[in-house]
DNA sequence: ACCCAGAATGAATGAATGTTCATTCTTCGT
DNA sequence: ACGAAGAATGAACATTCATTCATTCTGGGT
């Protein structure tokens, strides 16, 4: 049997009583992350507590600080991971040799950046969570650095492309590609806190605006 | 004698010994407030407690609780004074019969979202601390979306009104003005997380670029 | 069939935190 | 000068939480 969150249970219906499973350490670890993941989208990352990750995780309140030494590891971990999950997924289709056309690359990105069904809500109060501790903690400050340095040379280098291949002028890849950037974390927050108001539709519609502006030719 | 925290503070200076101060109800809520900002600011806002709270805004712990009903509250009327205080200030520019000027006036906008020195800094910590925890906690989350709401109708009835001055054709207010929130948004973050990549003056500079793209006439 | 490395458990521990309230202290009107 | 209203204090309390570790259990290797 598994449960939602993936874990394996195997309880025998009579008794209810669940079976102790062993598990290689690298799966139990994943468990956790995401487990923690969950807990944090829905209480928020201020009320998340160790027995309530490990409860979600079906798991024991001991096995947390076995697999990771302690609850502020864990959290650290868990924003690694998801940094990047988000940020190698966009570098994937930036370098995207699989789709030469780079109009329909830019799409696939638009696609990735704000497509997706509700697992990317989840995924993005995690984001914005940490983010709003980062101010604090020289530690996320530094994960997050890092991985956005590298998406943000390589959308600048996609830009560069683009802006060879449309011979456009005035127009500056490095500046567009801190624009753009921007914009989608401000689509993010705003489909985050304000759902109301900003739609996933409206969202891309804002968004694909940006790039037609920039580049008519190539969005269309 | 006035410290940091704008406290009043009077000590005997042989015996080091303060002397209590009994201030209006009104202006204790504020000196709780200032100090929250400043914790959630220094320390994250997972990390404060009443104890930071009341010994930055040199007072006991017990007052928190007498002008505040509990920690939970003080920290909802806190965000509820950082929204209402940057809402109101772009509110007060978009409506702005001081500026009769169109164009001079998304400056004066801009200049406020993006200017002021090491003060904004610390009110933009506040501000997304509280948007990490809105995906959980609805009253952030209507908080936030009230003053919003508001301030995006002006937005849009402003960029109207430059549309139909500039005669813009093929141009949606309503869609721009999302656009440039989140691009604000956006850049916010930019400078709060990153600010090695994104300094203040690049940011502008990419905002006055989305403006000039949409508004050619009004901007230079 | 047996053993053991190490994975998993969860009750116990101690530290930290929000909240209370009996007491002390200021101020202001009379 | 005096008294009362209420502002301010901070020690005490109850709760919650991260972390520990003695113990139990599992599964693969022999």
């Amino acid at each position: 049997m598994t449960d939602s969150s993936g874990a394996v249970i195997d309880a025998s219906p009579d008794t209810g009583i669940k079976r102790r499973q062993i598990r290689p350490k690298a799966e139990r670890r994943q468990q956790l992350i995401d487990a923690t993941i969950r807990c944090i989208a829905q209480h928020g990352l201020s009320a998340v507590t160790m027995q309530m990750v490990t409860r979600e995780a079906g798991l024991s309140v001991g096995i947390a600080n076995l697999h990771f030494e302690s609850k502020d590891n864990l959290l650290k971990e868990t924003l690694r991971f998801v940094a990047e999950e988000y940020h190698g997924g966009q570098i994937e289709i930036m370098e995207g040799g699989d789709i030469p056309n780079l109009g329909e690359r830019l799409d696939a990105l638009l696609d990735f950046q704000l497509g997706r069904g509700v697992t990317q809500r989840q995924k993005m109060s995690v984001w914005f969570a940490y983010y709003g501790e980062a101010g604090a903690r020289p530690v996320y400050q530094k994960i997050v650095s890092t991985v956005d340095r590298l998406a943000a040379q390589k959308l600048e280098a996609l830009f560069t492309d683009i802006i060879r291949e449309g011979d456009y002028r005035g127009v500056d890849a490095r500046e567009l590609a801190t624009g753009y950037s921007a914009l989608i974390d401000g689509l993010h927050l705003g489909l985050l806190v304000t759902p109301r108001e900003l739609s996933k539709r409206r969202a891309r519609a804002v968004a694909r605006d940006f790039l037609r502006r920039a580049f008519p030719q190539h969005i269309h």
